[in-house]
DNA sequence: GGATACCCTTTACC
DNA sequence: ACGGGTAAAGGGTATCC
């Protein structure tokens, strides 16, 4: 028989020895479908050069005999093929070793240490990602599959124990040209009475899918909305979540933080109710896996914690300065969570419990529109780098090079590189650090008529230019080779790596133009999956846990990119203009008197001269930029600095106004203080503007909110050495019960004290804690710091007009 | 006892 | 452990004269 399906979610299991993959999924009819597909798994052992034919078959007939005997299986090797490969770029003679069951490849490998052998490889992909390299089962496309429906004894009656309404054995599986997919997405979200995952009891359950809304809750069941759905107690209401879930049948459960908190917080009290918390297809409980940041997985079912993605995927683009669930969906939904105070569930009036209850629904209501709104990049991030749904949410920038590496590899003929084991990530953690960017040394001051020049892709595009890769990398000096300062040589000879990373650059900008004419979110979505793959791609050759570590070439891209920067500023000079400022992979220069057609022009010049795919382009024109200079020093900070476009819209790097640890008077003010300098181009207002803020702290007229400060706690707070205000409040709070997590926002002020406390972090309140706010330390640390540099510009001291030491004199204005 | 160098820490830039 | 290096800046502390 013959299916079009759509795979999900993947799985593999064992039988009698062997592997196979599971893999569930939706028909075009929608019907749940599940394939049990297998393929034969092997491993590669690379011969020495030169190793003879004698040899081979002597070596040939040792590993056939290999057998690795656990309690629970016996592992053979079945057969083995010699093949031409390449490994690293170059050509090798390999045995394919095939085995009978997967997991035992790594002894497997360990028994075959001859003499003859040069290494053994591929012997630690996981098995999902080595099936779809194989049977080319890449997730979210759609596949005809034919094979024959299980019958009740295969597989020790596989189907019966599963919840779908087809099972196929895989014989052929052939892409369709179907493209249209809608799957089914369920939004959940529990409240509980402890913040400590399974210390209290959760109250109430939120689900949310297409025309879908349910709060499920054992707490307070009169006057309740009709949504609101009322059991017996929480066991009941675990029950009837599972019931639920299996009744709307998701190919997606969605959450919101909640491999950290809403799946494993229903685990551990369906475990302390008695309760099987049994969601996945074969009614198997989520199971928890990976060491630091345990992901949640369910049977047949994808499991989605949106917040992972988002953090590693699309957080870059935001301006949220938090990830959290009302945040992130205000900024890209446009919609927020309700408010709501939180109190111990025994003093909830049965009024209150109603919004208790709209407030659960809503963030589910969120969290569905958010994975919505979110899908076009996963799916997109899915196909590109041919992993499922599961592991592309929660995989971090570097794993998705590498797995599009490996989906790649077969195009070049190559063997993959092995993991690095423990000790070798020891010794490369412990490498010195390579120079990295070269940042100009600005002056301090107010300039006007601006350009600015950025290299596109510039790490990448130096990668691609100059081949800098490990396996281009040559050992020492050898005729025709590039060699970065005077110490490492990389062959002209093209590596895999910078041809695919060439092949990305090359999709990216395809997908862009296409993007132009016809504005499809899959469209742009599939261009950015590509850009941030390129982007990434440098920081993958210079991390330790990199198949294809190279920290020669990560070295060697910065001391080109540092070169280029460094002529592209004397090229710039020379052209009668003037530098103000360079990071990394731009310029910011004066016009004076050049024309911008002569500098469009100046800009196609350099274009013709640049190698490779390296590219400048113009980032803007502007009409003013403002630099200050650094707080200890008298020279010009770098990576602060304002600019204002022609249009009048402002640009402000560095400056207090984005940081998020300064309070909001602060940065408010300061931000007002450059646009008014920008726009006016002098400090004239900004000036009597800031005498204004310094008079309102001196009356207490500033608001308690806009003198919060928000600091991040980066680890418990008994690892800190330093202890810091942020430290102390963290503390406080935790001594009032307040829940405190590593990766939150502390939030405290600086209140007045006695005058026998003189450090900062003796007079930290918590928001909620009486007190008037420090004048003298808003003043002094928080208002005029923010804008001293900025006035010293125009020769103003604002530090003794603040302490009225002397009247306005304005200097330079 | 105040200035100062230095460490620890957070957050930004590219 | 789960891209990289460069840089500013605050708070706390040790050290100097």
């Amino acid at each position: 028989m013959q299916i079009k399906f759509m795979p999900v979610d993947y799985d593999y299991f064992d039988w009698k020895g062997r592997n196979y993959a599971l893999i569930t999924g939706r028909t075009k009819d929608w019907k749940r479908a599940v394939i049990v597909d297998s393929f034969q798994p092997y491993l590669w052992v690379i011969l020495k050069p030169g190793t003879s034919e004698k040899k081979i078959k002597e070596i040939t007939g040792k590993i056939e005999k290999i057998k690795i005997e656990s309690s629970t299986r016996i592992t053979r090797v079945e057969k083995t093929e010699v093949h031409k490969k390449n490994f690293l770029g170059k050509k090798v003679l390999a045995l394919k070793v095939f085995i009978t069951n997967y997991k035992d490849a790594h002894p497997v490998a360990d028994k075959i240490d001859f003499n003859e052998v040069l290494a053994r490889r591929e012997y630690d992909l996981p098995y999902i990602t080595k099936y779809i390299m194989e049977r080319k089962l890449v997730p979210n496309y759609w596949y005809n599959i034919s094979g024959e429906i299980l019958s009740g004894e295969e597989f020790g009656g596989l189907d019966s124990g599963i919840e779908a309404d087809i099972c196929i054995k895989a014989e052929k599986i052939d892409k369709a040209r179907e493209k249209e997919f809608s799957p089914r997405i369920l939004a959940y979200d529990i409240e509980t009475d402890e913040f400590e995952v399974g210390k209290g009891n959760i109250l109430m359950i939120s689900l949310v899918g297409k025309n879908f809304k349910k709060v499920l809750t054992w707490k307070s069941c009169q006057d309740k909305p009709d949504y609101v759905e009322c059991y017996r107690d929480e066991a009941d209401m675990l029950e009837g979540f599972v019931n639920y879930v299996e009744k709307q049948s998701p190919d997606f459960l969605v959450g919101y933080y909640s491999d950290k908190f809403d799946l494993p917080y229903l685990k551990m009290r369906a475990a302390e109710n008695k309760v099987k918390l049994s969601l996945g297809l074969d009614k198997s409980q989520p199971k928890f896996t990976g060491g630091r940041n345990p992901s949640g997985k369910i049977f047949g079912i994808t499991h989605i914690d949106l917040f992972r993605f988002i953090e590693t995927a699309l957080s870059q683009y935001l301006q949220s300065e938090t990830l959290s669930l009302n945040e992130v969906a205000s900024e890209l939904i446009g919609e927020k969570k309700l408010d709501f105070s939180f109190k111990k569930s025994d003093k909830i009036k049965a009024h209150e419990w109603k919004d208790y209850f709209a407030y659960n629904l809503q963030d589910s209501v969120l969290t569905y529109k958010l994975a919505e709104k979110i899908w076009p990049d996963m799916i997109e991030f899915s196909k590109v780098i041919q992993e499922p749904l599961f592991d592309i949410t929660r995989d971090g920038m570097s794993q998705h090079v590498e797995n599009y590496i490996l989906h790649n590899l077969e195009k070049f003929n190559e063997i993959a590189e092995k993991r690095p084991i423990h000790n070798e990530i020891q010794l490369r953690m412990e490498r010195k650090k390579y120079e990295g960017a070269f940042v100009f040394q600005p002056e301090a001051g107010l300039y006007e008529n601006l350009a600015v020049f950025d290299f596109t892709s510039f790490w990448p595009s130096i990668i691609v230019s100059f081949n800098l890769s490990r396996t281009s990398l040559l050992e020492k000096k050898e005729k025709n080779a590039l060699e970065v300062e005077k110490k490492v040589y990389f062959s002209k000879e093209k590596g895999f790596f910078p041809l695919m990373l060439e092949e990305i650059i090359k999709l990216r900008k395809s997908y862009k133009q296409e993007y132009k004419k016809n504005e499809n979110p899959l469209t742009k979505a599939r261009s950015n999956a590509y850009k941030l793959l390129a982007n990434a791609s440098y920081g993958y050759q210079g991390f330790f846990g990199a198949r294809y570590y190279c920290p020669e070439a990560s070295a060697a891209t910065t001391a080109i990119g540092r070169e280029f920067v460094k002529k592209l500023i004397d090229m710039v000079n020379k052209e009668s203009y003037k530098v103000i400022y360079a990071d990394t992979d731009g310029v910011s220069f004066l016009l004076q008197k050049n024309t911008q057609k002569q500098t469009l022009d100046f800009l196609k010049k350099l274009n013709s001269e640049l190698p490779g795919i390296m590219e400048l382009e113009l980032e803007d024109f502007y009409k003013r930029g403002l630099w200050v200079t650094k707080r200890t020093g008298d020279f010009g900070a770098k990576k602060k600095y304002a600019l204002m476009s022609e249009k009048g819209k402002i640009k402000i790097r560095g400056f207090e106004t984005v940081r998020r640890d300064w309070c909001n008077l602060a940065r408010e003010m300061q931000s007002k203080v450059i646009e008014m300098i920008l726009k006016e181009g002098n400090g004239k207002n900004a000036l009597e503007y800031v005498k204004e803020i310094i008079k309102e702290i001196k009356e207490r007229k500033i608001k308690k909110e806009d003198i919060m400060i928000r600091t991040q706690l980066k680890k418990p707070i008994s690892e800190y050495k330093s202890i810091t205000p942020h430290v102390i409040a963290a503390g406080k709070m935790k001594e009032a019960g307040m829940p405190v997590d590593i990766g939150m926002l502390i939030e405290y002020y600086i209140a007045e004290t006695r005058e026998t406390k003189k450090l900062v972090r003796e007079k930290v309140k918590l928001p909620d804690e009486k007190g008037e706010y420090n004048i003298k330390y808003y003043l002094g640390h928080q208002i005029i710091p923010a804008v001293e540099n900025i006035f010293e510009v125009f020769n103003v001291n604002l530090k003794e007009i603040a302490d009225g030491k002397k009247q306005t004199r304005l200097d330079g204005f």
